[in-house]
RNA sequence: GCCUCGAUGGCUCAGUGGUAGAGCACGUCAUUGGUAAUGACGAGAUCGUGAGUUCGAUUCUCACUCGAGGCUCCA
């Protein structure tokens, strides 16, 4: 067409348009200074990218998602800027962005001291207030080559993304196979600085809002831990002082939450140093906490049909031999005790001795269970099911709290169920499990289905397609955050796996369900089906807790601390007014403990003042308060979390509120809770 | 396992090349107090362990143990 000369037609924020053929994104938001790029055709590119007929472009704020990666981006090529002209000899590496931020790695001679990241940080926020621009533009390889010949890691990268292309993957198609280079354009019009980058970027250093460089920490290149170690620096960027700050005092309160603090300041658990790493003791009301979960655990768990088992802790190799652990997982395990040897005087070996292993898991176990007699269509679904301690041995500097234990407690148990079981069996697990999070109060969390790897599974096709169609299909209608990791199954079976994240945002998987097409095998299960035949049984590893000190973390994070009152270890703390009142109380400790409540008094010599700061500091779910006043009218009263009273009930009206009270899973923080829950009516002057 | 940083009474932390100090907790005494810390006195540490440098090491160096943040890993 004749036109197309002067215009092209284009759609903007759904609406079209025609324009000179010189327009980009500069001029058509010209009017909003909050856009610092554009999508166009759904792609993020710099505002200034030229457009073409039939685009379709659609502005991006900086405080959008898009907006705050591409400024974070932004930030770290400031960041990479500064460190070089401080340190000349650094190499780069790579600086994407993250969540709330961004990391640059470095190859330096020394690693970075707190000092250092000051000092890039006042350079940065010169170079932001230089005002220099991003500008893009595309080179050939060979070039590309030349403008990074100092920079090897860069030079890898271009090698890298040429192999990409030519194996057909797809995360350079955006790309169309382009590199290119941004400059850093000072307002004179010299380059202060370049980097090899597909972009895009903001316009301007200046609109880099707010930005902190938080720490800087050892990575290995390109994440392969056989590479050299970089020197990674972590910051975190926002589109404005307030939310930068914002951000800043969340990270705080996370770390209030932080289950090791919490674990200590609420007297829970400890780590001994006497013990190890990675090795826990509980303490009495940490212990209490595990009593209630794993309560209520094999109350649900026998509800739902499961039979109980327990399995030693020690095994002769052989068993991990026969499942394969041993081969595969040995590093990962805790060396072998060799037992019974028994020598000649001439040294040669009169008895052949044993190596005893600490069980990494519980399966192998729980096989043999399943195999201890002939199996019939009729025993199946099996449902073994054990809190198994197990021991693995994990690497020094991979043990964390209690997310990540060297001696741990799963809540561990193995369905064993002919193949046309399985379907139903997978539901109603998937469903028993959901319900069971959410009995905790858990809500932080998403679903993860991890999928066959076509090129390594063992195992009938059509089963695992069942098996995948199901867990996808239950997970969809969970309604909770759903993600597929397509190719991430286990060579042996299909998983989903609930991912939950603690208060620093870190992900923890909790709650397993894998299939294993592998185990039945190795060990030669089997049952007899109806027509006589022997069959193979579909075998299910699920876990719900995961494990039990991980899943307590969660919940200490969770709840802060605070606990609902069912989970509570205090659940009740008494108060005398003076001593006056402590048999009082203490005679409705010992009434409550009766019916399964657990109240303390407080017998300290403390002033009234003090002996309630140290029950608030507790964070016990309320205070029973008895003074001279409930006293002589029989009565007493209760103060909540929030500071909130609830006085003169009678008590017997009050023993009865208090155990309908400790039952409750709902979170009580004052009294209007309370009363809801109770549906207590105080008749008040 | 790798990189960086750290370790001082039960806890949180200060401090020094000449063998240590605070607050809380703990004990004793006084106080019997009405909604988040009563007061006084006292006890408690060979400064993570081992070695080296030094006239002398809690302090400097090295190794180890334990911890923190990352990386890698997580059956």
């Amino acid at each position: 067409m004749a036109e197309s000369d002067q215009h092209i037609s284009i759609t903007v924020n759904g609406e079209k348009r025609e324009v000179d053929p010189a327009t980009t994104g500069v001029q058509l938001f010209e009017d909003d200074k909050q856009v610092v790029a554009v999508k166009i055709n759904g792609i993020d590119r710099d505002i200034y990218t030229p457009l073409h007929e039939g685009d379709t472009v659609e502005p991006i704020t900086l405080t959008s998602d898009d907006g705050l990666a591409i400024m974070r981006h932004s930030a770290t090529h400031v960041m990479a800027q500064a460190v070089q002209d401080l340190f000349p000899d650094a190499k780069l590496g790579i600086g994407p962005v993250i969540k709330d931020g961004f990391y640059y790695d470095f190859d330096v001679k020394t690693p970075f001291t707190p000092d250092d990241l000051k000092r890039i940080e006042k350079r940065m926020k010169q170079i932001i207030k230089e005002g220099q621009s991003f500008r893009r533009r595309v080179v050939s390889r060979d070039q590309a080559r030349q403008e990074e010949k100092d920079q090897p890691y860069k030079l890898e990268l271009i090698d890298h993304a040429e192999q990409q292309i030519a194996a057909g993957d797809d995360s350079e198609k955006d790309y169309n196979g382009e590199l290119s280079m941004y400059d850093n354009v000072r307002s004179d019009g010299s380059v202060a600085w370049k980097d090899l980058c597909h972009g895009p970027h903001l316009p301007s250093t200046k609109l880099i809002g707010a930005f902190k460089l938080q720490r800087a920490a050892a990575a290995y290149w390109l994440g392969d831990e056989k590479n050299p170690s970089m020197q990674r620096i972590y910051g975190t960027a926002w589109a404005s002082k307030e939310d930068l700050s914002k951000y800043l005092d969340l990270l705080e309160e996370a770390a209030k939450r932080d289950h090791r603090k919490l674990g200590r300041d609420l007297d829970l658990f400890s780590f001994p140093e006497q013990l190890g790493p990675g090795l826990v003791v509980f303490h009495p009301k940490g212990g209490t906490i595990i009593n209630v979960m794993e309560d209520y655990s094999r109350k649900m768990h026998r509800r739902a049909g499961y039979s109980f088992v327990q399995t030693p802790h020690l095994t002769k190799g052989e068993l991990y031999e026969i499942s394969g652990h041993l081969h595969w997982y040995k590093d990962d395990m805790y060396p072998p005790m060799h037992l019974d040897e028994e020598k000649n005087p001439d040294g040669s070996i009169k008895r052949k001795g044993q190596d005893y292993y600490m069980k990494p898991m519980n399966c192998p176990m729980h096989n043999l269970i399943y195999m201890s007699r002939q199996r019939s269509y009729r025993d199946l679904p099996l449902r073994l099911f054990e809190f198994g301690t197990v021991y693995r041995y994990e690497k020094s500097g991979e043990v964390h709290g209690l997310t990540r234990l060297r001696g741990l407690t799963q809540d561990d148990s193995h369905i064993y169920c002919t193949r046309e079981q399985m379907k139903d069996e997978l539901e109603s697990l998937l469903k028993f499990v959901l319900k069971v999070l959410k009995d905790f109060g858990l809500s932080n969390f998403y679903l993860e289905i991890s999928t066959r790897n076509p090129d390594k599974y063992v195992g009938d096709l059509d089963v695992w397609q069942e098996a995948e169609d199901t867990l996808r299909r239950v997970g969809k209608e969970s309604g909770l955050q759903f993600r597929e990791d397509p190719g991430g199954a286990a060579f042996y079976g299909p998983k989903i796996s609930v991912e939950a994240l603690d208060a620093l945002g870190r992900n923890w998987q909790i709650s397993t369900i894998q299939l294993d097409f592998q185990l039945p095998h190795r060990f030669h299960l089997e049952y007899i089906d109806r027509d006589g035949q022997r069959k193979e049984p579909v075998m299910i590893h699920r876990a719900l807790f995961g494990s039990v000190e991980r899943f307590l973390a969660l919940l200490i994070e969770n709840y802060g601390g605070a606990f609902p009152a069912w989970l509570a270890p205090v659940q009740v703390e008494g108060i005398p007014m003076n001593a006056d009142q402590e048999e009082y109380l203490g005679g409705m400790r010992d009434e409550l403990r009766e019916h399964d409540v657990r109240m303390e008094v407080d017998y300290s010599e403390d002033r009234f003042n003090k002996k309630i700061r140290n029950a608030a500091k507790q964070k016990v779910p309320f205070i029973l308060i008895a003074g001279a006043r409930e006293q002589e009218a029989g009565a007493v009263s209760f103060r909540f979390r929030d500071g909130s009273q609830l006085n003169g009930v009678r008590r017997d009206e009050a023993l009865g509120l208090i155990e309908k009270f400790c039952d409750t899973h709902e979170q009580v923080m004052n009294k209007e809770d309370f009363l809801r829950v109770t549906g207590f009516q105080p008749q008040e002057a």
